[in-house]
DNA sequence: AAGCACTCCAACCGCGACTAA
DNA sequence: CTTAGTCGCGGTTGGAGTGCT
């Protein structure tokens, strides 16, 4: 980053040079400005409408508060259920390919996506003392956490199909895709839309920031899930399934995560 | 009540890709 | 072909907010 000054309490300026430049937090003047500009001359070219808006700000600066805050079509609030199944789906499947996952999460950004990776998921690899793109943690990802996603989203939307269905992941544990590259999996297409502009709102299960995929509720048993997990060793991923129900004594799961399971799936993930 | 630690998010930066002159 | 300007992406970070001691 250099010796670049950061102010984020009070705009402030670079450098002698740079004196009409603002940097920090935008003003809500600022932002009206904007909002105005945009709204008579439409997205893009960014730096004339920095300059002809009298904003003194940098065209990117302008272009990163407009698709981050300002786009009326802006999703704000917590991650649902189904959008933090697609994130995990369409990161292993893409990697940190932010702005191509957020295609298909209208109204989120790029940037709230890439701080929910690493605020939510980086810090569970963290936990379990993991890289976060090692094997063992994304299958922890692919094998646990994805399939309890869909069993909540279908106790949530009050489908009884009664199990998870993952079938469509290859032995890689990537959704199998059609010729064209998109993905054909029948729990994805329930929560995934078109990457253009249609609505999650039907889907729309609202969790709480803690409820994410650090938080599950109890299975009601260890059911029909022997299919989601690597050929020959579904016996090893349901034991842990079961450990994890015994370890936290039938009740509602505080957090999978808790020490005991964490140094449990660590000794599994041997 | 105060201080500390941690989480989350807005906003920055560098860099590569693209395009027009 | 080269160059300059612009745009978009991914990585990083400062600070406000919150919870804990």
């Amino acid at each position: 980053m250099g010796a670049q000054v950061r102010n984020y309490g009070c705009a402030t300026y670079q450098n002698e040079e740079d004196a009409d430049i603002r940097k920090g937090p935008w003003t809500v003047e600022e932002d009206a400005i904007l909002a105005e500009y945009v709204a008579i001359h439409g997205e893009g070219g960014w730096n004339a409408a920095a300059r002809c808006a009298g904003l003194k700000r940098t065209g990117k600066s302008c272009r990163l508060r407009w698709l981050n805050y300002l786009r009326p079509d802006v999703r704000r609030g917590n991650i649902t259920l189904q959008e933090q199944l697609l994130i995990l789906e369409l990161h292993s499947r893409w990697g940190n390919r932010w702005s191509k996952i957020a295609q298909y999460l209208p109204g989120r950004t790029d940037n709230e996506i890439k701080n929910y990776w690493r605020t939510r998921v980086q810090k569970q690899a963290k936990q379990l003392k993991c890289d976060v793109n090692s094997k063992q943690f994304r299958d922890a990802m692919r094998y646990i956490w994805m399939p309890r996603l869909v069993e909540r989203i279908q106790a949530a939307s009050g489908s009884s199909t009664g199990h998870s269905n993952y079938s469509s992941i290859n032995h890689n544990g990537v959704p199998i895709s059609n010729e064209t590259g998109e993905i054909n999996n029948p729990m994805i297409e329930l929560v995934m839309p078109e990457p253009s502009g249609s609505s999650l709102e039907s889907l729309d299960t609202q969790v709480s920031p803690v409820s994410d995929v650090t938080e599950y509720q109890n299975p009601t048993s260890v059911q029909n899930v022997s299919g989601l997990y690597p050929e020959g060793e579904s016996d090893r991923w349901i034991e842990m399934e079961m450990q994890s129900n015994i370890v936290n004594g039938g009740e509602s799961l505080e957090s999978l995560w808790n020490e005991e399971n964490i140094w449990f799936l660590q000794q599994q993930l041997m």
